[in-house]
DNA sequence: AATGAATGAGCATTCATTCAT
DNA sequence: GATGAATGAATGCTCATTCAT
């Protein structure tokens, strides 16, 4: 890793949990600079704008959030068992090191969705890699016969993403860490009857 | 309705869609003043800040969309019924008259809730509202007998509401109202399971 | 007094305080407001300007001084005498009702000679009466065979007036009323040798 | 003296003069733009905002003031010469590079007393610190025999910093330049009977 | 005579960005 | 490759003033 990467490296990670937190709009350049410790023009030298550094951002704490489901899933081998992977990890949130600020799937939806459409795209390709993600899991557990040849893969799919990222929301901004374990707890009954 | 109540409350409701749109941070006192075609001092006239302006946004657009339900809540008189009609009303979304730019309360949750305390309270406080509000319902229901008297109402309404938050989320993000209508068919089979 | 008369001298007499402790360009017409109760409407219905206002405010203020010397120089009737009259006042600054912020000659003075020929004039003005009425009585004095009939009352009289306009900046900025008391005394021992 | 060193220095050089004239209240951003031919960005890059220039710009008029009276000082070598050395300064105020605006002390201590708490503490410090300085000289020539034994240092000293004060700020308004001198006069005989 | 409401220029300050060194 | 310094447009907000009622 060259010098030019490592500081990029270095700025992604100290300003994603920044983005995550204040959003696209409330996150300035100052904000970026007290993050890394970093000069403006050491900004502008790795990044070609503000909108540079948000999609890294993003793009980083999505593959944060990824890298700790995949970590549970290859856990498990059993279609059921993947799908409630999903559950576990959200019912013990705490215990994994989720970027600051919640969902950034959510957040950067919320934000983007009628004013940057970049980072726009990117929050809907996740979203679609999710569900997909989880429908090949469903599909597995159908040709596998563990789930009825009849569940439709594809809405359980997006029903559970729903779910997740309604829990996620609900619970941050109430406070209560219950809502979001009895929403697990609806999609733990849901799994169970496919 | 005074001169001022009424251009305080043109200034609501012209304003209301920018904010939902744009978010707090990312909507300027220019915003306004081309939503409204009024002046900055005529805005300051009205109101303290921008902060006053947002949240009076915030609670147009939340009772827009409270309207809505309301309305069609009360054509039902069985507690089925009543949470039937939740789900009526986001398969027809685009036949009611929805706020631009999504869901008032996620839109302000997923921005709000790391840097507007003001706002996260008032999203927060709409969400509680929200759970109460389908819980009753669910207890009624199980007090007339409709539901099986070992429905959980608290989790199942907090599930709902999650489901019913996930879906919009992910229609706005990706386009798909599709997406939308899976879940709300999958809250429908959760209710008829009651 | 008409009643426009009355409201015109409501509200000199409110916001004369305030000009002379924040000045004219420190004064907002939203100051006036606060400190009149009124509408801005109405002190501009009484007032072509806020420059009208803050001129005769500082008119009364001037006034204010102005009558507690007199009322105090009418008690005695040697030159020397009335010489003292205005050393006791300002030994005893607290048992005189002067106008809040300090000496309007003085504030206005230092804020106005280079921004507000109007009200730096009304300055000037009172400095070159106060100065004859001092070399009035001192003149007196001579004729009247109680000072010695070398005394330049010229510039004796611009001294006193210089002593205690700097006396009362003194003791405004350090808070020490004894700095002002000591240069009473200079002035009472200058009184003494003529 | 680095590249912003420079830049402070030159803003506050050039800005001096209009805070000098004008006051806090009454110097605007514009001002200062217009003064040094810089940007409002290029004076907030140096300065955290407009008090800080002003604070800066005080320091500066003081400075200079400072300057020529310890220039004047230092040529002297008894007490009584050095005493003197001030009222030389004023008496042939024009050939002194004077601060424009008239005394720096006196503008801040009338604007600042009741409306800017570190300004009004700057201009105590600076009373404080002439009156000492005078009161030294006193004391050093009733020690060395110069002055009576009786002499009240600290009255004369104070008195006399009144009197130059007083004097500037009716020169000032009165346009009138003998009412300086005519001042100075009267300490210069004050001085020559100690 | 007084008010409530509006105006638009101006305020101090921060923004994202550039560029010479 | 990184920095310090600058830019000028834009920010949220206040100003003195006006005017229909």
């Amino acid at each position: 890793m060259t010098k030019a990467e490592q500081t990029r490296a270095f700025i992604i990670e100290k300003t994603a949990p920044v983005f995550n937190k204040k959003g696209y709009a409330g996150t300035s350049l100052t904000d970026l600079v007290e993050a890394t410790g970093l000069t403006k023009g050491s900004i502008y030298g790795n990044f070609a704008n503000k909108d540079e550094v948000a999609v890294a951002a993003f793009d980083f704490n999505l593959k944060k959030v990824n890298a700790i489901l995949r970590g549970e899933l290859e856990k498990e081998s059993s279609a059921r068992g993947k799908l409630l992977s999903y559950i576990n990890v959200y019912e013990n949130f705490s215990k994994h090191p989720f970027p600051a600020g919640g969902c950034p799937v959510m957040n950067t939806a919320a934000e983007a969705d009628d004013t940057h459409p970049v980072l726009k795209q990117r929050a809907c390709d996740a979203i679609t890699a999710w569900k997909k993600s989880v429908s090949d899991i469903i599909k597995a557990g159908i040709a596998g016969k563990e789930f009825n040849k009849n569940t439709d893969a594809e809405r359980v799919a997006i029903t559970i993403v729903a779910m997740i990222e309604g829990a996620i929301m609900i619970t941050n901004v109430t406070g209560k860490a219950q809502y979001r374990a009895m929403v697990m707890q609806s999609i733990k009954k849901m799994i169970e009857e496919l």
